[in-house]
DNA sequence: ATAATAATGATAATCGTTACTATTATAATA
DNA sequence: TATTATAATAGTAACGATTATCATTATTAT
């Protein structure tokens, strides 16, 4: 069998993902690290992301236009995607243990999980408009 | 200005689109198609497609895994992924109506729209693990 | 230190989708 | 009905995101 050994490359990118909040996707991700690798790949970068997703280390999802995007917090919850500066935010866990019996009740089959995402405009956003 | 033009084969992607319930992706919709239309590019699929959803005449969606897959269904429903056959079934309108205003209270900014998938096993698939 | 092998950077290949172009189909007009 | 204008097509090339390949480098065990 394989076991998995250290490398430099592979915590930049989980500690780079832990100190972000807006859900990058891989490429973002690549430009963010390559401050500190220089000339790290960007094949490198795809590689662990998906290496950390099948170690359930970290969760990747889709939001609607297609695009993957890569999330360090793997614990249930929702996403907010903001159509003017498309940062997606993060929403309390609570609305998911609320939801969750009542979402799944009327499905016809076995429920294993469930995904939700809003579409609008965030708070900032709404807010910078406001004063022009 | 533009002004539309009928043809039959964006005739035949409509019904076709209408007539399935498994919401299909561009490709599958293509390979069905090509049994009226042996020698319809695939470009004029993705082409019509994108159009109507233009139109609004149909909607897109992925649901997780990446892959963009059609509706001819446009009215708010939410949509139930089976992980053994991969079927996506539409689940009833009442479920939106119910879950619409308890949803998006909690959001930090302006909700303009939702969406919501749901990953298990279908009825009919946990029913032939049953038999065997 | 040495050996074994996992991980890398660089690049080629793949896949889904879009763009391009000469030709065909549709619709308006004479 | 014939003519003209142009939207739509089939076929193919191009594109962007992702994955695979491979010689070299880094990590770990002996």
């Amino acid at each position: 069998m394989k076991t998995l050994k250290y490398s430099r490359q592979r915590e930049s990118i989980k500690t780079c993902l832990m100190n972000r909040t807006d859900h990058p996707t891989a490429d973002a991700l690549y430009l963010s690290i390559r401050e500190e690798f220089p000339n790290i790949s960007l094949g490198t970068v795809y590689r662990n992301l998906n290496l950390l997703v099948e170690l359930g280390e970290i969760i990747s999802f889709t939001c609607g236009d297609g695009s993957v995007h890569f999330d360090y917090t793997t614990t249930p919850h929702y996403h907010f995607v903001c159509k003017t500066c498309g940062h997606i935010h993060d929403l309390p866990v609570s609305m998911v243990r609320e939801t969750n019996e009542f979402l799944t009740e009327p499905v016809p089959g076995r429920i294993d999980s469930h995904s939700v995402f809003f579409y609008g405009e965030c708070a900032d956003c709404v807010d910078k408009k406001m004063t022009h």
